[in-house]
This record gives C-alpha cells, structure tokens and sequence, in this order.
DNA sequence: GCCGGTAAGTATCATATTGCAACTCAACCT
DNA sequence: AGGTTGAGTTGCAATATGATACTTACCGGC
C-alpha cells in the first residue's frame, strides 16, 4: 500500500470508523462474549460460566451491547426468571470480523484449526479464509492495494466512488 | 448456523484461538495504532501525536506488537536517534480483520464512507466488502454457515472426538 | 404457602491498566 | 556550546477489571 501525507492520516485518524467500531467492540470480553453469542448460547449464566468473566463485568457489556443495538434483551416468557440476550442483525454483521481475527489466531499464534470450524450448510465444507478481494473477486494482497482519497484518481486507475 | 450442544461452546471455548489474537490485538488502542501502521507511519511520535495516546501506553503497545512478531523495530542508519516499527507479515496479515471492522463501523456506526478508501492498485476502484465464503467463493449469510465438529458429515454424522 | 435452588443481576472492595505531565538522555543542528 | 528532536521513562491520579458476597424475583416440590 502506498504512503499517504501526514495530513491525510491525521485526517483519516479523526474520521474514520474504526474508532467508533471499537467503542462498541473494543473492550475486553467483547469479542469473547460475542463469540459465545454466535454459536447459540443466550443466557447470562451460560456466559459467565463458560467464559468465566465476573458477573459485573458480564451485566455491563451486555447492557452496553444491548444499548449499542448489537443484542436483543427480551425475558423469557415461560420462566420469568431468565432474560435472553441475543444477536442483532447489526450483531451478526460482526461474523466476518470476528472469523477472520479467529483464522488469523489459528494461522499465526496457536498453529492448528479448532474445533468447531465454520461450515457452509449448503456443503458441510469449511469457510475459506477471510481476504480483503477486488470488486471482482480477486483476492488483494499487501501490495495490491493502497489508500486513495475520494475521487482522486491518483495512478490514472478509475476514480474511486465511496465504498471500502 | 446451528445450536451447538453445551459441552461443545465450553470446549470451544478452552482451545478456540480468538483468544490467542485477542491477547496480541485485544487492547486498548492495538487496531488504532495498527491502523496508522497500515497507512504508513513509522515512528513514535507520529503515532503518538496523530492518535493523542499517552506515551507510555504507546511504548509498551509497541514494544509488545515487537515481542508478538507483528512488527519489527530497527533503528534509523541516518538519524539514530530514530527507531522505525514496521509491520511484519504476521502484522500484515491482520489487514483484513481491520478492514472488516472499519466496514462494518462505517456501515453501523458512523454510516458513512471515510477518506481514504482502501482500493485495488491495479484498476483503482474500491475493495469489496469483506464477507465470509463458502470454499468456492459464495457469500454466506447468517443462515449459511454452521459450526461443525471435526470431520462429522451434517447432523448425526461421526462421533465427535473431543480434544486437539 | 414454606423451602431449597436457580437466574440475573448489584454492592463492595482489592488489584490492574490507563492517562497525564514532567523528566531523561542521546543525538542532531547551527 | 546551546537549543531542539526523537524515543522513550517515572510517578502519581483516574479508570477499569476481578473476586466475592449479597439481593431480588421466581420456580418446583411438598
């Protein structure tokens, strides 16, 4: 990826969305507690006991995910003690973030796939590993992609309308 | 994607490598700093002054990233007093988690578009969104995937061996 | 309609992490 | 030499996190 001025990046430090994605998910537990949301699980004991964070600590993250829209909480009509926390539209939007910081952990901390992997229903086969690809599918490494500024054509290349 | 059983997510839980990556990228400022890597920068007080982090925090931020293998610190031949981070393949490696993050601030957060866009060197135009795959490159939704135990075909497939 | 137990939290206090500002210290610049 | 820059430390205040214990509402059996 090519450099930018500094102006740009102090520009892009201010404006950009990653800052406000991690308000939401960027503190600790968060990942976690949404991966035990994505694979089914509902209930605070489920998540305190399997993840083992502290029960205050647990109660604010969810209620924070639950103000930030990333999860639902709506008590259980049978049994009125228990309340069940599940995943937005918005939540689920998060599946691709959370697979590829997962396949990357895989690749380069632990060394091997755990159990259990992602599956397409259609084939039972495995996902494939999260890449950043061109808008016609080819898969972009490091070099292949750069930070450019709105319509800026920079190299010639065609300009390039809102979208990454 | 599918309900899995209890004993499962627990299993899961133990030996999935989110938490490994989490440990490496799951801090407070990590993805920001890493951002500014992505984007060029190289020195401390560039990182330090664009983002307004605290300097301490910033030199044990860095120091870990060097420890972790994501970047790579290497004095200045020019200036010594220089010293420059920059990312290794492993740091490079985490690009599309963060650009799945910021895409997915943009889209529910902050739901704009931000300068600069990340786009394809070779034509100019912007990368796409960054999605989970099926293994010959269909997009999946939230009902097209589900998380499955080792080499066991669909429901009620081999025995499940625990461990790994 | 009491009793033991479960579910979802609060309250309290100890420990860790972060943030701020000032300081060091070598190296460069003139 | 004297001032400045780059890359950090240091010391202390402000937050966040963690470990328990406690509370409140509810269920199911008797």
């Amino acid at each position: 990826m090519a450099k930018l001025a500094r102006e740009q990046l102090v520009e892009f430090s201010s404006e950009c969305s990653l800052p406000a994605a991690l308000e939401v998910v960027g503190e600790r537990w968060a990942f976690l507690i949404l991966r035990s949301a994505f694979l089914g699980m509902r209930h605070f004991e489920d998540f305190q006991s399997t993840l083992g964070i502290a029960r205050n600590i647990l109660a604010d993250r969810l209620a924070r995910f639950v103000e930030r829209g990333i999860m639902e909480r709506r008590p259980v009509p049978d049994d009125r003690r228990r309340v069940e926390y599940r995943l937005t539209e918005k939540g689920w939007a998060l599946t691709p973030t959370l697979v590829a910081l997962r396949q990357w952990g895989e690749r380069w901390e632990t060394g091997t796939t755990a159990q259990p992997v992602l599956v397409d229903v259609a084939d039972g086969l495995p996902v494939r590993e999260v890449t950043v690809q061109s808008h016609d599918g080819r898969v972009l490494g490091k070099g292949d992609m750069r930070w450019a500024v709105e319509g800026s054509a920079e190299d010639g290349g065609a300009p390039a309308k809102a979208g990454a």
